[in-house]
Parts: structure tokens; sequence; C-alpha cells
DNA sequence: TCCTTATTGCAAATCATTTGCAACTATCAT
DNA sequence: ATGATAGTTGCAAATGATTTGCAATAAGGA
């Protein structure tokens, strides 16, 4: 419901249209706690309109990142399609399950630290960064200690 | 001189063969002091023998990859084609100067606190973090405060 | 309601990478 | 050296992800 109203708020503002692709897209993108791929994200948004169109995905997807509502993110292990995070705004960071492909995010502030001794050391500016960390989640990894005995 | 040694090396153990064309592959990489694409490299590695062709860079590269040799990774900014890092073994981060996409590596002892907290708190296990800082190098952000004047 | 122009679905284009295949060639045994 | 075997190459076509051109459609204001 967040990024519905958000979105709906700067369509009426610049000229542009709401229309029940968007709107439906929007709400599905809200109901989801997951980062989809276009892909996947079809495959939601079809269960509500089968006749909606992936290049429709894409559009929406281009919009709402260019207003900073989602950011596309290209995870090193899980093949090479975009991910979209309907991120609340701010800089967070992602832990990665190799086994069942969950995003979890995270925040810590030592990566301000970080950043900091960077520039320090060689006279960077830095903008933003982006960390993911990649292993096992809670759940498989206890699935995989039961599974090994 | 030193991937190309190790390669020499890994293909003498397995029942592989060393080609001109895998030869001048391995030697460009040595010399180049950046994380190419694919087509980058091909670019250099044509100086050299013209009629080298991208899919033996690609077969090449993923072989390195496979034997840890290389590292492929998808930065976020500079579109999605990958950049291969003929890295040292052992983790370490990577900054791109979204300005000149200059890749500058480092290190940074904080990932593993982070890693260890994000561990502690949510029950996942941790096999290796990425870390990517995107801003301005140092040089790039020297010739913008000139020109600034 | 009508007009203007944003938006859609579709097909074709594009970009990065992979794969099938016939020709070629390291490498090993002779 | 010579030949046989199987790894490797170049090329073209395939694949996967995303983008774009375009004619048809439909918001939203006058």
């Amino acid at each position: 419901m967040d990024l519905s109203l958000e979105a709906d708020k700067r369509i009426r503002a610049s000229h542009r249209r709401m229309t029940p692709q968007r709107r439906i897209i929007l709400e599905t993108l809200d109901a989801l706690d997951i980062h989809p791929t276009a892909e996947e994200l079809l495959g939601r948004v079809q269960e509500v309109d089968s006749s909606i169109h992936l290049s429709t995905i894409y559009r929406t997807l281009r919009w709402l990142e260019a207003e900073g509502l989602v950011q596309a993110r290209i995870f090193n292990d899980d093949r090479r399609a975009e991910r979209f995070d309907p991120a609340a705004p701010g800089e967070h960071y992602h832990f990665v399950c190799q086994e069942c492909h969950a995003v979890i995010e995270f925040n810590n502030l030592l990566v301000n630290a970080i950043k900091a001794q960077f520039e320090l050391h060689t006279g960077a500016r830095v903008d933003f960064g982006s960390v993911v960390l990649y292993g096992l989640c809670g759940d498989c990894r206890k699935a995989l200690l039961a599974e090994a005995g």
C-alpha cells in the first residue's frame, strides 16, 4: 500500500496516467515481500490480469527506478537477471541464501566506517555502497543440519 | 606472468592443451591492471592476434573462473556486462568510479565484523561477502574540482 | 463527449553470453 | 618423425534478459 500510494502521488504530479495495468503491478509489488525478477513479477501480476505484457512490467519498473522507488540489482549468484527491490529509501544491504535464494535485508553502521576509511586512504569520494553477503540462511542451515543427522 | 604460470601448471595437470590463443589471452590478462569485460579483453587480445574469436575469450575466462583464477562480477553501475577480475585468491572488495569506470580493489577487516554480526542476529551462515563502493575516484574528484574552479 | 497524448501489447531489435559443429591441431604413443 | 585421439577453435546460430518501434487503445482534462 506504500509504493502504490507514493507512485500514485507522483503520477498525478507529473503528466502521467494511472492505468489498470500499472495499478495491478504496483499493488502486486506492494504485497510482495521478496525481490522479484521481472519475470517473477509478471507471473504474479498475470494471476490478476493475464493480458499484461512483460514489456509493461519493465516499463513500470524502470519508471519506479527513475523515481527512486525501487532499486534494480544483479546479485552475483542467481543468474544474470535483475531483481527489483521495492526498497524503503535509504541504503541497506542484502544477504542472499545460496540454497533457497531468499534475499534478506539488513543494516550495519560499520559500512560507514568502511566508506570513510576508503575515502581517507584514496582521496576518492564514496557516494554509496553495496554489501551483499552470500551463504545459507538460518532455515536452510537448520534443514541441512537435520538432514546430515 | 602469474596467472599464465599458474594456468599453465593446471593445464598440464589436467588433460587440457596449451594453445597459442590461450597463451595470448593469459598473457594479456596478466599484463592488464583493470577488470575487463569480455569485449574489452577481446580488443586487447586482437592487437596480438586479430583472428581470435570472442567465444574463445569466453571459454578461456570460464575455465579460469572454474579454476578459481578469475572472478566474474557484475557491478551495478556500468551496464550489465560481466567484468573479469584476475584476482589474487582471497576475498577483497571493490570501488567503482562512476566517472571513469576505474575499478579499485581494497580490503577492510570490518567486513568480517559485519558478517559475524549478521550470523549472530539471524542464525545464517555467511560464506563470503561482496562489498562495492561507488563514487568518484581521487583523480576524477580532483578533475571535477579543477573544472568547477 | 471529444481531443490530445500517454500507454499498451506485440513483434522485432539489441546486448551479453552460450552452444553445436565441422575443421583444426596439441599432445602422446609409436 | 608420424599418426591417432581427443581437446580446441572459429563461426553461425541459439539463448536469455531487456529494450524499442509502432499502430491501436484509452486516460484525463477541456
